[in-house]
DNA sequence: CATATTCTCGTCATCTAGACGTCAACCAAG
DNA sequence: CTTGGTTGACGTCTAGATGACGAGAATATG
C-alpha cells in the first residue's frame, strides 16, 4: 500500500457480498433463516440471505438492507454483528466473490412472507441443517457453523442473549435461550442465581408477568454492560 | 444473489486489501508493527502493514504474502487469526477499499530490516500507539485497537499466550505475555497454579532452563488444546 | 559463604458452582 | 372452595477454585 499510485483500474477488483446468519428461536429451537435457491449454480440447494454491496454503500449497511430486504426486518428488531469474512478464489463459480458474513438475533423474527424477495425464504432447526451440510450453497455450511460457534461461545461471555429476548423478559425465557442456544438443559435454581448476579446484565422493571402456567415471574430489562463478568460457563467438559 | 445472471461487470467492484496488526514482544512490552508512509494520502503518518489482494488469490494467503513482504516473517513464525473486516465508503481517499484484517502473533519478531519494502518499517508499543491515534493512517487507529481488544480477550479463554512464546518456553515467560498484553501484575504463583492445572494447555518437556537469575526454570510446549478450561480470568473488575 | 533472584509447592480464608430442598404464587379441574 | 400441577424465587450444603501469602529449592553474583 505504500508505493501505491492512484489508478484503480491497476488493482485487482472484486464484488463484495454481505451474507446473513439470521437466528431467532422459534419452539425453544434456535433456527436460522434459509433461501431455497432458483437458479444455477446450485439450484435448489439452500442459501444464507445475502447480496451485493452498492458501489457507495457501507459494508453494515448493506447488511442492514438485505435484511430488510431478504428477510423484512429492520435494524430495530435485531443485534447485528460481523461474523468473519470468506474469501477463497472458487468460492463463487460465476466471479471473484469476497462476502462480509453477519450474525443477526432477534426476538420472535416473522414468517419470511412480508418481504418481496423472500417468496422462498424459511426458518429451520440451526443443528439439522448442520447434520446434513451438502444441502447448502457455496460455503454456507461453514459460514453457519462458524456462526453457530461465535453465537454459543459469545453466550458465555457476553450479554449477547438478551439480542433473543423481547425488550422485557423473565429469567426463565433468558434461560431458554440458552438452553436452545447450547443444546443443553439447566438448572433454573443455579441459572437465576447467576443471572441476577451478574453485574449489568439485567435490569428488574419492577412488573411480573401475567401469563398463565405457575407462579409469575419478574420482568427484566437488558443492561448496559456487554460483557459478563463473572461468566456464566458452560458445562465443566 | 438469488436471481443474479453470470455478467460480472453488473456488479460493483472493489479492491480487496489485507492489513495485518502484528504484535510481538519487546523487552516485555506488547509491541506492534507499523511503516511509515512515504506517499499521499497520509504521507509521513504510520500505517500498518499490507497490500492488495491478487485476482486468483486468497486472501489469507494474501494476508501471509504481505507477512512475508511487508515483515520479513513466514508462516511458520506466526500465528495468523482473522480479525474483521472494514469497509467504510470512504475510508481510503483513493478508491474504494474493503480491506480484511488480520491478527499475527508471534516470538521474537525480527527488527523489520531484511524485508524490501520494510525499510520504513518499525516496531512501537501498542498503548503507546493508541495514546495518539491520531498518527495512524486511514481508520488503522480503529483497527488496532479492534487487535488489541480480541488480543486481551482470547487470552483469557484461549490459548492463544502461546503463539508469543517459542516453542520451548517456561511459565514466567508465559506470565510475562499476559502481563503486557493485559498490563496487569500477575501473581506468580497463583498464576503457576492456574496454567499448569489447565488441562491441554501446557506440556512439560523435563527439560529445564540454564539461562541465569533464579532457580531453572521446567520447560514446556504448547498442548493441543485450543480453548482453555478453566478460563484464565483477568482481575475482578 | 552470604545474598539476591526466580521457580515451585503449600496453606488458608473466601468465593463460586453444581445439586437439590422448599415455599410462593399463579392456573385449572373437580 | 379445595386440591393438585406448574413455574418462579430463594436458601442450604459440599466440592472445587481463587486470591493473598509463606517458604524452601536451585541457580547466579559478589
Amino acid at each position: 500500500m505504500v508505493a501505491m499510485t492512484y489508478d484503480p483500474n491497476a488493482y485487482p477488483r472484486f464484488a463484495v457480498t454481505a451474507d446473513l446468519v439470521v437466528f431467532t428461536l422459534r419452539d425453544g429451537e434456535l433456527c436460522v433463516l434459509l433461501i431455497r435457491r432458483g437458479v444455477e449454480p446450485y439450484a435448489g440447494k439452500l442459501a444464507l440471505p445475502g447480496g451485493f454491496t452498492g458501489p457507495d454503500e457501507d459494508i453494515e449497511a448493506a447488511a442492514y438492507r438485505e435484511l430488510q430486504e431478504e428477510v423484512g426486518v429492520g435494524p430495530e428488531d435485531v443485534v447485528l454483528e460481523q461474523l468473519r469474512s470468506y474469501g477463497t478464489p472458487q468460492r463463487d463459480p460465476r466471479m471473484r466473490v469476497v462476502t462480509v458474513a453477519w450474525l443477526a438475533l432477534g426476538a420472535n423474527l416473522p414468517e419470511p412472507t412480508a418481504g418481496s424477495d423472500a417468496a422462498k425464504a424459511l426458518w429451520m432447526p440451526a443443528s439439522k441443517v448442520l447434520r446434513r451440510p451438502k444441502q447448502l450453497a457455496f460455503d454456507h455450511a461453514q459460514i453457519l457453523r462458524d456462526g453457530l460457534d461465535r453465537a454459543r461461545a459469545k453466550l458465555e461471555y457476553s450479554t449477547l442473549a438478551t439480542a433473543f429476548c423481547p425488550e422485557e423478559f423473565t429469567v426463565g425465557e433468558l434461560r431458554e435461550v440458552y438452553e436452545a442456544v447450547w443444546g443443553l438443559q439447566l438448572d433454573p435454581r443455579n441459572f437465576h442465581r447467576k443471572v441476577t448476579g451478574a453485574e449489568g446484565f439485567l435490569i428488574a422493571t419492577g412488573e411480573r408477568t401475567t401469563r398463565g402456567g405457575g407462579r409469575p415471574a419478574m420482568l427484566y430489562r437488558a443492561g448496559k454492560a456487554d460483557d459478563l463478568y463473572p461468566p456464566i460457563l458452560r458445562a465443566t467438559q
